[in-house]
DNA sequence: GCTAAAATCACCCTTTTTGGGTGATCCTTC
DNA sequence: GAAGGATCACCCAAAAAGGGTGATTTTAGC
């Protein structure tokens, strides 16, 4: 026989959460098996709950739900979180991300969404409103108009992730010196006179 | 009154891109200004077309589709690109996205998916199937169970940006000897002997 | 085919940074 | 009260960085 997929509700707006709750029992195979108006307040239930996706809001009184993400992330850690809030600001959606949650929803969404979101973190997938897809996407993007050429991006892009001259030198078969005469350009193009700065500018203009 | 969108197609799959075509002209507010099968044929045309948005496909015939979107994007800067192709690799993906990729869907996306994308991305918003997200939110997921403490996770993320030990001290407030005494407590904990490898190392990793 | 930009290498020089060893003190937290 | 974390100290030699100045060769755009 097929489970059923068990969700659990961390909101702390009593009308929402009931509203959610209501909105995923509806769904053939989802069961919603509890529902908690704060982190702290789930968090001793959360073990015998043993949901498959958690939706959890940012905003409540207590433990937040970004702080809790790495805590539920260490008793739970097959749960797929989803991150269902007002907030879309860059800080809140990295942070999310890189503690783990598998989804990062605004309420804004739509009921379809949000279920979709549902079954599709559940099975190790990602899901995101446009906005934040948004978010994301602008941080990928490339200055395409940067004064530096292709081998100086590719030294300079060695320089950012450790590499001393000597070992660019080697890996590209070239001369130290020619390391040197590269990084010197660079330095000039980006009017710099370290290997820090010259990280920290081009990772600010995208160069990078 | 209100313009259409206008929307230039570049796939090589004839039938594809007739489907394509009569999908989204079907929309009220959408015109397919012109349809190609390959870059190569669109880009003499592409100035004239002033499309808002372009569809288009990675695998085609001459120039790719990932070769042909920062050309394209010099000759129309506000334009908005859809990757739609077969493929979801990671490579291809970031690849796309750092290049200016306003969305990226694969080829399985629905109808209604397709046409939501090009209402999202003609906005400035994002776009991607679920199967990208998936990628992009896994590249950005941190190991939690890193070995190095917050103060030493602290100052190898000031050395992967370049900095050197005496700056950092400076900038924690703390003696050079304290950030030496990290650093080599870092390199235990990873296992390494320079600055290189532990970057290497710790983003491999993903402990930073 | 010409010209400009890019990529390559050379040698001058001093200062800064690195990495290894070995140890000690002071918090905080369980 | 014990352990892990954060702090600082002094030994040392080797490595790397950065500034200046100039030259050659390759590649790419008009």
């Amino acid at each position: 026989m097929n489970q059923s997929l068990r969700i659990v509700l961390i909101e702390d707006d009593d009308i929402l959460r009931m509203g959610y709750e209501s909105l995923l029992n509806d769904v053939e195979d989802f069961a919603v098996v509890n529902s908690y108006a704060s982190y702290d307040l789930a968090k001793k239930h959360l073990e015998t709950d043993q949901p498959d996706v958690i939706l959890l809001d940012i905003q409540m009184p207590g433990t937040n739900g970004l702080q809790a993400l790495p805590f539920i992330k260490k008793t739970l850690p097959n749960a797929h979180i989803i991150i269902l809030t007002v907030f879309d600001s860059p800080e809140l959606v990295f942070e999310a991300l890189t503690m783990g949650a598998g989804g990062y929803l605004t309420k804004n969404s739509s009921a379809a969404k949000i279920i979709d979101a549902v079954r599709e973190v559940s099975t190790g997938g990602g899901a995101m409103s446009t906005n934040v897809a948004r978010i994301v996407m602008h941080s990928f993007q490339k200055n395409l108009n940067s004064p530096l050429t292709k081998r100086e991006t590719e030294i300079l892009d060695r320089i950012a992730n450790g590499q001393t001259k000597p070992q660019i030198a080697n890996d590209l078969f070239i001369d130290q010196e020619t390391v040197r005469s590269h990084v010197k350009n660079i330095y000039i193009k980006l009017d710099v006179n370290s290997k820090a700065e010259a990280i920290k500018t081009a990772k600010e203009k995208r160069f990078i």
